[in-house]
DNA sequence: CATGAATGAGGTTTCATTCAT
DNA sequence: TATGAATGAAACCTCATTCAT
């Protein structure tokens, strides 16, 4: 999908995305954004259908960007032990997410039909990115290197603590932190090693 | 002559709750829910400054009573294992997300300072929340039941993982499987138990 | 026409006073009047049948008062040279300004045709105090004290030399120099005597 | 793309001048004004920042208009007899106040502080006009023409006059019947002859 | 008589979108 | 392709008025 400017696509995608960041939706005025760009308002229409598309098409590219990458860097990888991998996937997270502070701030989830066809490109580049981290962690299984009764669940779950911590954390965490944090958790949990295997039958028992 | 109404306050609460959870903010008519309400226009003005303060008092009105019963329900708790009170704490948590079915959804940031009072109580009770979850798992670790170097992010991440469990994991979970998914990625983790302190060397050095 | 309470209805139209003579009509806030006068929002309802009523009758009274009591100053006074008889008119005028002093911002004419009835009231005040002025000129002229082709319009223009003086004037203006101003104009103009035959003979000419 | 139009802010202008002088500032609709300049209602805000702007916008042109032209025709004509100048501009008054029928409805005087820079601009103006007509009233003095201790009070009289005169005076007056009027009273005052000096020496002793 | 909570028509204003240039 | 003036639907919000208490 060529655009006329390629160049000038990008331009309104950065500049939107430093509104969008900064203030809910609703607060954004196109008009900001093309001042911000140097650009007549009615440019932006040639490059993008409504507000609404520029807002996903601004989320998705950042968002597949990452997918893309990380699925290359996956791609010849298999053999290795599966939590390295799943920690070169956090890493790339938290990278992006420190490249763009306000990139997690962008993934609400807006219910909102969306006439045009961006909506479900992004559900499913979401879907692409949760199955890379799920396949990751079954191989793990598979290997006995892992165990993880719902690994698409816990590939929800990665996002959601960076998310968390990005934006309700405290300030000038750097990304070591953040992503050692995720990791931490993702792997070993918070349970003292001895104390694991009871925790686990008490849970069984309790939620019977 | 009538008196204000603590009760007709909730109504509208409630009432606004069910198009915020359902529409992004922006296409919310304050008209459809003075409709909703059997109400007009003009009373939901004597109960909110403006459309925002009714928005930030609903968000914050949903998690203030979790928080508090939360806490009423910890307190005489504190000789309680650890591992559950976080349990009691997950599982509050997620039937507070179920019960409302878009609480989270609710819960954007929207960085914009908001003239009124609202948003400043919406982050001291975020804190407050923060404060509860830290405090659980400090103890815990002080008892040598957990092991936590940074207790204060993983109580932020864990409404990170419910919400993206809420809004991305599978149609029809129910409270159970979240419950669960979360507990048991906070509490043990991935690896298996044989992997972790290896597991844990390796991230030393990686991240040297 | 007695009312309920007659001192509630003078406390009423005290209070609205200040605030119409401070913002034009359409930000005067009921509201405000009432908080201010310490009574709710529905006994101005008692006592007046609109915004718009309380209004004129606020302009209507504060100018019968005025004109009632220079009717009576004058009524025995027939004799009195009418140049003295103006220059108690327009004292009493100026005093009234003085004392209220933005009585004569209030003195708008909305084309507005209201239905209720005060309106005409304050219109035939107006021309009643026209009506006074001029018979003192006419008086002043059958006795060979005044000359005047038009008293009607004479009588006319001292309110509006007033309220320019009051509104436009250079602040800090005492009564004495306010009512000077005007009688000096009223009476002498400011041609100098030897001019004022040939001054005449040329407008004749001039707007022939 | 069109370029923002002098020629259609002039049309908004006349447009809104017909709906202002007819009724009160707060009965006036936007709507109205745009619907019969045939303009959709977001050009007006194209041309003016709000309803208020475009109402001091309004009253200043054409106020600012009648001065310009008074100054450009008194300019020239210095050694012109003072009261001559006067002559001219009352006439130019007048002319304005009967071309604009509701112009002196117009200029009422709202004590509001208008954000905006216009209400500065209108006061200035007004100011200008004062200056205008005492310096011609201190040019005839000092030659002799005329006698007026006070010049820059006698020139804040004459737009009072005439407003009065417009407003409150019988219906169907023609432009000369009001000028000849404002003149004769300016001028010579309604004192015979004979009486002027002793009337003055009645209002020292009186005002002593 | 007095109140002030409730009302809702209708106001001003915004802003995504269009389209003539 | 690029522009930004123009549009007008629709939003938020106000406030005079009503009426149950």
């Amino acid at each position: 999908m060529q655009r006329p400017d390629e160049h000038k696509r990008q331009l309104i995608i950065d500049t939107a995305g430093r509104f969008f960041a900064t203030q809910p939706f609703h607060k954004v005025r196109l008009d900001d954004i093309a001042a911000a760009a140097k650009l007549g308002k009615g440019t932006l229409y040639i490059y993008f259908d409504s507000k609404e598309d520029l807002y996903f098409s601004l989320i998705y590219e950042g968002f597949a960007k990452l997918v893309d990458e990380l699925r290359g860097q996956l791609a010849g990888e298999q053999s290795r032990p599966a939590v390295e991998c799943l920690e070169v996937i956090v890493r790339a997270l938290v990278a992006s997410a420190f490249q763009n502070p306000h990139f997690f701030e962008l993934m609400r989830t807006t219910n909102v039909v969306v006439p045009g066809q961006i909506e479900p490109a992004w559900q499913a580049k979401r879907q692409e990115f949760q199955q890379l981290v799920a396949d990751t962690i079954r191989r793990g299984v598979e290997r006995g290197e892992l165990v993880d009764p719902r690994p698409e669940l816990t590939a929800v779950c990665i996002p959601g603590m960076l998310r968390s911590l990005m934006l309700f954390g405290p300030q000038g965490m750097d990304e070591k932190t953040v992503s050692e944090q995720i990791v931490r958790v993702l792997t070993r949990g918070i349970v003292t090693e001895s104390a694991t295997v009871s925790v686990e039958r008490d849970m069984v028992e309790e939620t019977r």
